[in-house]
DNA sequence: ACCTGAACACCGTTCAAGT
DNA sequence: ACCTGAACACCGTTCAAGT
């Protein structure tokens, strides 16, 4: 979204967006734009203007998502129970060690999970499709949630080759695959599980 | 397919499945229905009869890939080394023990993950959507692979809870988001592995 | 019984014409 | 600078007319 813009332009891409967030939500990722720019009361042309592409609608309308998610991972990033101004110096190991690593990996991972699923159009938007965008949804989401897989990899608990680009990949499959199952929160749930459990023996 | 057709009805099934093949091999699941039929040579509404939905046809392309799916695993399933005919009575442990359960079913998930990533429409084929059919390619490759999950579980390799459908629907959803990776097979056998490992400490 | 061709409603894209 | 409306090519669906 332009800096300066014309205020009709404005209006127009807020009722867009407002539309796209209703209808996002009623029919997934898959949502009519024709029907978007119907409802807005605006030409299908003038929704092109503003989102050239599908994704770019999607990202859009996954913004405020993807801001919690980004928050939430700083706040697990700097310790659940210490406010912020009181961090060790960085040769100081931290506290929570391996376990809190881990604990505050898998609660991250567990919100991304249920938001995936429970917000229709997230997962798509999160899911590869081409080089990223510096400001994609993906990059973005990344950058914040990569001290926590860093810490955990230092930390022991997680092995070093894992990315977190590879996690959150993980997680959108797995909402992709159960996107229509009659309880996706449930089925997601379950792969998530099993996925963080793995399929060693349990002994 | 039903069994007496007219010939020249057998003979267009044929030829709009040779097509869908190579369309979807090409295209994707997304494949154009109408370009297929235009490439075939016959009316769009032809091949909507042989092939009611999307999915249907994806199932018919899939369908040799599914067979030789369910052929392995039923191979694995009775262990490798030993031929069919000399197979102990069945109160006697397997003798490929935890181990082999293990490695058995790890292998068979190990094919159908290279499967549905190299096989265009072959993991939505196998996507959940609905209510399954009796005949659907799910239920057919569940029911073929079922016995080296429950013989994983029986000798301790598995958690108790885990289904077949749970396994096959995890690599579904690695294949779908993967798909657009500059190289999918690496990046879906990454998660694989990653998921196998799953995500505790590896001490 | 099965196929074809046409008609229909819809979609996304593009662009000339407006303000 | 931005929007609208129309034109276009495409798609999947349905059905009357053929053989």
């Amino acid at each position: 979204m332009p800096e300066h813009q014309r205020a009709d332009a404005r209006r127009n891409y807020t009722r867009i967006l407002a539309v796209a967030e209703e209808e996002v939500a009623a029919q997934g990722a898959d949502a009519s734009l024709e029907q978007i720019a119907r409802t807005a009361g605006v030409g299908s042309a003038t929704v092109r203007r503003h989102f050239p592409t599908r994704r770019a609608l999607l990202e859009a309308v996954s913004k405020n998502r993807i801001d919690a998610l980004c928050a939430r991972a700083r706040e697990l990033a700097e310790g659940a129970q210490e406010p912020a101004d009181v961090r060790k110096p960085a040769d100081v190991q931290e506290p929570a060690g391996k376990d809190g690593s881990r604990d505050a990996l898998l609660e991250w991972l567990t919100d991304l999970t249920a938001y995936s699923v429970s917000a229709r159009g997230l997962a798509a938007a999160l899911a590869y499709d081409g080089p990223v965008h510096e400001n994609s949804c993906s990059a973005v989401l990344e950058k914040a949630a990569d001290p926590l897989v860093r810490r955990a990899v230092q930390d022991g608990a997680l092995a070093a080759d894992v990315t977190v680009a590879d996690l959150i990949t993980l997680v959108v499959g797995i909402a992709l695959a159960t996107e229509h199952y009659p309880d996706p929160t449930a089925q997601a749930d379950r792969l998530f599980r099993l996925a963080v459990a793995g399929l060693s023996p349990r002994s």
